[in-house]
DNA sequence: TTGACATAATTAACAGTGTTAATATTTTCA
DNA sequence: TGAAAATATTAACACTGTTAATTATGTCAA
């Protein structure tokens, strides 16, 4: 413990310094060197926090899965809405917070296309998928969708929602419609589809 | 020129082990010293003929593009089907030859997240849009589908078509439908929405 | 066939990378 | 105070992209 009687978390700061870094130059261009000098430690102190450099990004990618998980799940516990308009809630905050960090979507998305979530061993990866199928079946027994395959159902919608993030957030210079507008208009094109 | 009167074209040569190299390994995890070895250079001589490793990945995207290109512009001039047969027709080819080409199209994306497609110069890497779009409105023309911005119906279908593909791709665990129906599904949902 | 020129390829080197082993420093507490 | 535990550092290895300087090879006129 130090003067403050608080044990400064080194770890939080390694993993703070590397995060404002990839956001700002991309994975391959930080190293763990210059991760170290921001934060004034040896190169080799992050190797005591972390067991390398994919640990940390692992880590990174753990809080934001973590972060998102608990307003999920606040949608799926709020049953003032009408089930449609909860499964459309769902879909618009999950786009709305991928467009309010691109960077971090930007990452994610570069993390899962070189490894494997599986491997990765970030448990809330998936959870986004299990919320969207709870959600889309309960639309189907209040018969606000079709009936038919759930699973089928769902990942129709989120191959649609990752695309829209997708496509949003790595060619930001395409010309793309009012982006209220297109997200708007694909989900309810989408839900008509499925009546 | 060597004793069979042809002239290596040992810029090709070394393309073509980039890509296997590329394809079997990823990006990150092959150097200019394997992708030498590969061909018995030395590193040194692959600057004599693309001016970077970045060039060598620039030159695949082109090819890769240009590969596909030819079958669009077939697609386009066919008009002995209706219109929105033909949409679905090119809809279906682009996503049946990202699936084909797995590691392709996850080295496409890789390289799209990390350079955007302008600062990378690859011309034919728009019009798959293009062609989307003069298919979309022939649609419309022919009222097979609602009258409306065909920009934001093309988009809407873009969208659809690249999550397919990325998620296909980029997440092969995943415990999907049986994926023909889910490409038949999705697009069937949104042209119907469309209607 | 010789020699000059252009082409093609190589060696050596630089600065930077992830990562490890061995060592030094600082803190904790009996 | 001094031993033990926690924390951090230096030095090093094998590897990366890339460049400058150098050597080898092929071409073709005299």
């Amino acid at each position: 413990m130090n003067s403050n009687n608080e044990k400064i978390d080194v770890k939080k700061i390694i993993l703070e310094a590397a995060k404002e870094l990839f956001l700002e130059h991309g994975i391959n261009s930080v190293s763990m060197r210059k991760i170290a000098n921001r934060i004034n430690y040896s190169p080799t102190t992050l190797y005591i926090y972390y067991s390398n450099k994919n640990d940390i990004l692992r880590h990174l990618a753990k809080d934001y899965f973590s972060e998102y998980a608990q307003d999920y799940e606040n949608i799926l516990e709020n049953r003032d809405k009408s089930s449609i308009d909860n499964l459309i809630s769902f879909i618009k905050l999950y786009i709305h917070r991928a467009l309010a960090n691109p960077g971090m979507y930007k990452l994610m998305t570069t993390l899962f296309a070189e490894t494997d979530s599986i491997h990765l061993g970030i448990t809330n990866a998936g959870k986004g998928y299990e919320i969207l199928k709870t959600l889309t079946s309960r639309c189907i027994i209040d018969k606000e969708l079709s009936e038919g395959n759930v699973d089928l159902k769902a990942q129709i919608l989120w191959v649609n929602t990752h695309g829209l993030c997708s496509l949003l957030t790595n060619r930001p210079s395409f010309h793309w419609s009012e982006i209220e507008v297109l997200i708007d208009s694909s989900i309810e094109t989408i839900i008509k589809g499925m009546k």
